[in-house]
RNA sequence: GGGCGGUUAGCUCAGCUGGUUAGAGCGCCUGCCUUACAAGCAGGAGGUCGCAGGUUCGAGUCCUGCACUGCCCACCA
């Protein structure tokens, strides 16, 4: 074995050839399963995960290392377990983001898109896909993320491309896809109208205006409130409600609309509420989608009275040409100078932004596509209501069961040029519009043939939402979607829950109910009997979001952003992959903290040099000895596969055996839960505390041939820490896959049996090596140990010292035990010699007893008696505290019957502990000539 | 306006279905370069679990109210 090692961990160089080695190999390249006969192999169960495609010229943030990280965590343990194991990545065209930045690019030029046309600027949105995009990609090979690299997908890939098209056009043939003139959101930046999901609003305060109108054939004036004064020159009507008596002289009048001088009706709708403001309500059908919906209740016209850019048009007289809130102030300053204006007060209200760009989002009529989305929804909720998807954690599906059950239309169409070009068009002579899977070369209506392609573009989730389709082949029927559909899992930030996931349900469900395998295809694929499951997968689970360390969410504008390369640099890509899992409760956020990467780098440190002893020792001791090929891969019991059988001798092996049994039990559960803290934590609490910090320590005499070990003993010793350490490397491989594949590697000084640990079986406990008794001998022995070096410190016994002990064993086994281990207490305690009495010690200076044994270290004690007096009280009064809190509950009645036994049987064992301590320790303060105070 | 979280040591967070003495990492204090590891080892200090009630033999854990804080959803002028 190789012990000619560093000293220190550098993840560094050997993370990057790691990842290299993985891709080179293609070690998570998974081929469609070969046709025919069922063999063993295609029937393992399958695992298949789709990436959360980031945006094609994204870069790598946070976020996205937390959810790789917890993907590749469940994938990579999946693959141990012997799943085949698909994990399908790729990357998003992301229609506005992409567009921006190249618009961004376009504009230090001094350019617009305009200026380039549309064809010459998607040409120099693809160049810059090439340059940039897929740089994403690269980072997530330094993150060890084993996706399949060979089915790499881009949404604008040609396959995808007509697939959506495919889904577009079947839509539109149910009637579920539909045309029309309806108020959108328009973001006048971008210029394109966006989904209700797009828009963020933000309490900002504000204004509501009162502004008063005549009422034409009488002197009054009727006032309405507005918090957007300029809109008013779109008005075409004025509701009040029709149980408002106030105004119920006035309805049928007319009223003249100041500045325009338009006469429009006072009309009555449930639109204006009594309760609110004046009660009578202003309505601009062209502006607002109330107003709208009113307008069409009452034929009303709508004029629109802004351009693209919320600039005022035409229809605006006079204030034709302004931008929005520059008419705002025009408008009320000519109202006041013309005594319309009734008041002002201070209102708060919630703006709309886009949520790309951050402009203020304008209202706006326009012709747009929409999805009829409460079919879709329907089948969407079932879908999760009656458990066909789990989500998790829990309380995500009430959210997405609250926001189907409030669903609107969908607003697909962007007037946008990067993305999927909507596959309809429109007659320049009669204006039909067809829907068609081709360029249609005439006209259905008139003949013509001057048609044009609707020059809109598809929102870029309507694409990214059928991914769990198309990547698998949709619309034809392929084996890899008998094989790999529905997907098993998807695991994603709860940002997008509503974007992409509901969006997921719903095309899923839509497109693959009915969509039956042919049967020749499920034979042949050797997965025949898999139920027909239409939902796109089965599970989702739901992550947090990566905050900085003061909980502030992340952001380039804040500058607070941290870079997870950054951060991989300088501790190492399997540090904080540790670092997200260990942080990575269930539920809460999580507020970044480079002090606990720090604290994963020591200890992928100690893994290291924990490696370094394994290799000096079997070096030394057995030149020859490495795991051999046995049963890598073949999922056997954890410690006795793939290595010299881990045969329990000592009492150290069995305990340590014991433990490893039990961390993998739990550790195996939690990764079942996604609860990865738990999984992280686990594994290092046992590395650390137990393996390294007991284990190692306790096999060093058998190593050295000390304490009469021979030859034999140091070989089985060399082989159960062989054992041990592949298993551990396993055990922890998921969470950091560099570290543990270099040592792995190393254990077999490169003549590994698979091509990589990534491959090997995840260890699986054995509850029969669950050894209860030598837990409780090694706790023990730990307790006297410990004891021992807390005495030594309170004495303020020289570190080099050896002293001698006396030890009075409470039990004649245990007296047994720990004679038999007496080496190991005089190495680890610092012990000259122990001598066993038979009476009780504990009323001395310098011991300490436990329920077990009182142990006295013989020295002449140079201490500080007041402040061993003051600690002993302190101690005293603690001990009675809880004894008096112990009595009271034993002295209960309702406890003694109503507490299950067990408990009741503790406390009574813990009351005659307390007892003794209480009485030693009194005993003890005595000694020291101190008395109590309390 | 609805809904959902959070509040535990100086800092960042665990604590699953209520049960004997509430844990970890970092930081802090004391002492050690003990031939795997000073990115380490040994020992230690530090918490009335946001507040107030309630349920229970028993509450950090369940219920109610309050306070502070964060987030999501929402077409009311």
């Amino acid at each position: 074995m190789p012990h000619e090692l560093p000293k220190a961990y550098e993840p560094g160089a050997i993370e990057t050839r790691w990842a290299d080695y993985w891709i080179k190999e293609k070690l998570f390249s998974v081929p469609t399963p070969p046709p025919g006969p069922p063999s063993e192999k295609t029937t393992r169960p399958v695992f298949t995960l789709l990436l959360p495609p980031p945006n094609v010229t994204g870069r790598l943030h946070m976020g996205h290392m937390l959810n790789q990280t917890q993907m590749d965590i469940i994938v990579r343990w999946h693959r141990m377990r012997g799943f085949t194991t698909l994990w399908l990545p790729g990357t998003d065209h992301a229609g506005i983001a992409t567009q921006m930045m190249v618009e961004r690019d376009l504009a230090k030029e001094g350019k617009k898109r305009r200026d380039l046309g549309r064809e010459k600027f998607i040409a120099r949105v693809w160049e810059w896909k090439k340059l940039y995009g897929g740089a994403i990609l690269d980072q997530m090979k330094r993150l060890g993320a084993s996706v399949d690299w060979d089915r790499e997908y881009f949404t604008m890939d040609e396959n995808l491309s007509h697939a959506v098209r495919e889904v577009f056009v079947r839509l539109y043939e149910e009637g579920l896809i539909y045309r029309g003139k309806y108020i959108v959101n328009w973001c006048p930046r971008c210029e394109t109208a966006i989904s209700d999901l797009e828009v963020k609003h933000e309490d900002v305060a504000g204004k509501l205006w009162e502004i008063r109108y005549p009422v034409i054939g009488t002197k009054e004036f009727i006032t309405v409130a507005t918090t957007r004064p300029e809109t008013m020159l779109g008005d075409t009507a004025i509701a009040v409600n029709a149980r408002d008596e106030r105004y119920t002289h006035l309805h049928g009048k007319k009223a003249l609309l100041p500045l325009m001088q338009r006469e429009i009706p006072i009309i009555t709708d449930e639109l204006a509420q009594p309760e609110f403001g004046t009660g009578a309500v202003k309505v601009t059908p062209a502006h607002d989608p109330n107003d709208f919906q009113a307008g069409l209740r009452h034929d009303l016209p709508q004029i629109d009275v802004m351009d693209e850019h919320a600039h005022m048009n035409a229809n605006a007289g006079r204030y034709a040409g302004l931008d929005r809130y520059e008419a705002r102030k025009r408008v009320l300053a000519d109202l006041q100078a013309q005594g319309f204006l009734a008041g002002e007060k201070d209102y708060t209200i919630a703006l709309g932004k886009c949520d790309r760009c951050g402009t203020v989002v304008e209202p706006r009529l326009s012709e747009q596509w929409f999805i009829k989305i409460k079919p879709l929804a329907e089948r969407a909720k079932e879908a999760v209501e009656s458990g066909e998807i789990t989500i998790v954690p829990d309380n995500y599906r009430t959210i997405y069961l609250n926001w189907m059950n409030n669903i609107y239309d969908w607003c697909i169409s962007r007037q946008l040029w990067w993305g999927h070009r909507i596959p309809a068009w429109t007659c320049a002579k009669c204006k039909n519009v067809m829907v068609a899977r081709e360029a249609p070369l005439t006209c259905g209506k008139c003949a013509s043939t001057e048609l044009e392609q609707v020059s809109d573009v598809l929102d870029t989730w309507f694409s990214s939402g059928l991914l769990p389709v198309t990547t698998l082949g949709w619309p034809e029927k392929t084996r890899d979607q008998a094989v790999f559909y529905p997907t098993t899992l998807l695991i994603t930030a709860y940002e997008i829950l509503f974007f992409w996931v509901a969006r997921m349900i719903m095309f899923g469900c839509h497109f693959m109910q009915g969509h039956e395998q042919d049967p020749a295809i499920k034979q042949a694929s050797g997965w025949g009997d898999k139920k027909d499951d239409s939902v796109p997968f089965r599970q989702v689970y739901i992550h947090a979001l990566v905050r900085d360390a003061e909980r502030q969410k992340m952001s380039k504008t804040k500058g607070n952003v941290v870079d997870p390369l950054d951060v991989i640099e300088r501790f190492g890509t399997d540090a904080t992959r540790f670092t997200l899992a260990a942080m990575a409760a269930p539920g809460t956020d999580i507020a970044f903290n480079e002090s606990r990467t720090d604290g994963y780098r020591a200890f992928a440190n100690k893994i290291w040099n924990a490696a370094r002893f394994m290799f000096m020792n079997v070096d030394r001791v057995e030149p020859g000895l490495r795991p051999t090929p046995a049963d890598v891969g073949a999922g056997a019991s954890p410690v006795q596969s793939g290595i010299p059988v881990f045969r329990p001798d000592t009492l150290e092996d069995r305990w340590i055996l014991s433990r490893f049994n039990r961390v993998t039990a739990d550790v195996n559960d939690a990764l079942e839960a996604y609860r990865f803290h738990e999984a992280a934590n686990r594994i290092y609490d046992f590395f650390w505390g137990e393996f390294c910090d007991w284990y190692l320590e306790l096999i060093k005499p058998s190593l050295n041939f000390e304490e009469g070990a021979d030859k034999t003993a140091a070989c089985a010793a060399c082989a159960n820490l062989v054992s041990l350490f592949d298993s551990a490397l396993r055990l922890l491989h998921p969470i950091m896959p560099f570290i543990t594949e270099e040592i792995w590697q190393a254990m077999y000084e490169g003549k590994p049996p698979l091509k990589s640990i990534a491959l090997a079986a995840y260890p699986r406990a054995d509850e029969k090596q669950f050894d209860l008794a030598a837990e409780t001998e090694m706790a023990i022995l730990q307790d006297l140990i410990v004891s021992v070096r807390n005495l030594r410190a309170e004495l303020k016994v020289e570190p080099k010292v050896k002293v001698p002990i006396e030890v009075f064993a409470h039990e004649s086994e245990i007296r047994a035990m720990i004679e038999h281990n007496q080496g190991a207490v005089e190495r680890l305690a610092n012990v000259e010699k122990i001598t066993f009495v038979e009476t009780s010690l504990a009323n001395r200076a310098g011991a300490r007893s436990t329920a077990r044994f009182d142990v006295h270290v013989v020295y002449e004690r140079k201490i500080d008696v007041a402040a061993e007096c003051e600690r002993l009280k302190k101690e005293l009064e603690k001990i009675e505290k809880e004894l008096a809190n112990n009595q009271k509950q034993l002295g209960n009645e309702q406890f003694l019957a109503k507490a299950p036994a067990s408990v009741v049987e503790g406390m009574k064992r813990r009351a005659v502990e307390l007892k003794s301590l209480q009485e030693k320790t009194l005993g003890q303060l005595k000694g020291l000539g101190g008395s109590r105070t309390t």
